[in-house]
DNA sequence: CCTGAAGTAGACAGGTCGGTCTATTTTTAA
DNA sequence: TTAAAAATAGACCGACCTGTCTACTTCAGG
């Protein structure tokens, strides 16, 4: 797999488990067993290495997210299992995404607060596909632009405050509240 | 106004600027003029002086929201001013919470993943008073406790999740939006 | 077989970390 | 006025920080 990737993936974990600030690069070469100066070789400063952290994070989760969307009908149904999706999420039943630690991308802007940064540059662009992507759906339910537009808007705020509560409050069951009101404002009754 | 209050001013406007492990002890002597061991006098540690910060915030966001929404009558009017505080607080037109930076215990949470940590407790306890404050406003509108604690439920979803598209896409109109699908929420149309 | 790239271990540098300690000054209250 | 309490400056501790450097090993391709 390569050490470049080994550093990644370690970082990543750390990361996202404890926060940027807390995690020091030694740290990381003693978990990850790669020497020092190769981690130099590979990127030239921390900050470089933070980046490469978010834009994996960003790929493993926007790829596992979208396949599990596209297992169901474009539309309606491929929103309401995204709700599924992070519920599988919560309670960590995805491998892949590692232990829930609430959303690295949120995390992240938290210690990376200006947004002219590059680190919370890529933070704004992961969620900024991640809205294209509900938008594309809503498109198949609404055919008028900005319908689909708030209905992506909608669900996307329900999904990240859905996020926080189940990472802060440790309430689990935060995804599956959410689908319900999702539900009904995509056919209300 | 005291050596302790000044420490957790300052401490608690690095911290939620820059996050907290990113802040070290001396640069919030520095900041606020105090010596070392005053701190050290009122705060057995780094880790309770993050702990008093906290919950200076909690008292002053909590403060602040209820006394806008006690501005308006009880209910539904109180619950739609909950988002254009919120609003005026993403667009830095409230200086007692100083700039804005996202909420501060989501971005604490992030730093403090461990639910049992004492800090990641106290970002929780003040979500459920936020939730609690919401609930309140709700029960003016639906008699049935259920129904009072979804609709509560739905506008925190709402709320948290524009709070994060505001900082970290920049989003300055998050909670106009919010506002507008909450609107329609509690009298369908 | 040889060469060059890539990786290893670990010392090292200069700085900061949280936290302790001492010695002195300022403030407060009896 | 005076004695106790609170705050000051700043040295100091060991640990850790990011990043550089050297010297040695591993290994693949020509």
């Amino acid at each position: 797999m390569g050490r470049r990737q080994d550093l990644i993936d370690t970082a990543l974990r750390l990361f996202y488990e404890h926060g940027i600030h807390a995690i020091g690069i030694n740290q990381v070469l003693q978990e990850s067993g790669v020497a020092k100066q190769t981690l130099y070789n590979h990127f030239e400063s921390k900050d470089s290495l933070v980046e490469a952290a978010v834009e994996h994070r960003d790929k493993l989760f926007f790829q596992w997210l979208e396949s599990r969307m596209n297992s169901r009908p474009a539309g309606r149904e491929a929103l309401m299992e995204m709700f599924d999706a992070v519920h599988d999420w919560f309670n960590n039943r995805v491998p892949t995404l590692h232990r829930f630690y609430g959303c690295f991308f949120i995390n992240t802007c938290g210690e990376y607060s200006d947004p002219e940064h590059p680190v919370h540059k890529r933070c704004a662009a992961h969620k900024s596909r991640i809205f294209e992507l509900l938008k594309r759906h809503a498109l198949e339910i609404y055919s008028s632009e900005t319908d689909a537009e708030e209905l992506a808007n909608a669900l996307f705020l329900l999904k990240e405050g859905a996020i926080v509560k189940a990472h802060v409050e440790g309430d689990l069951d935060a995804a599956l509240k959410a689908k319900a009101i999702a539900s009904r404002m995509i056919s209300p009754h």
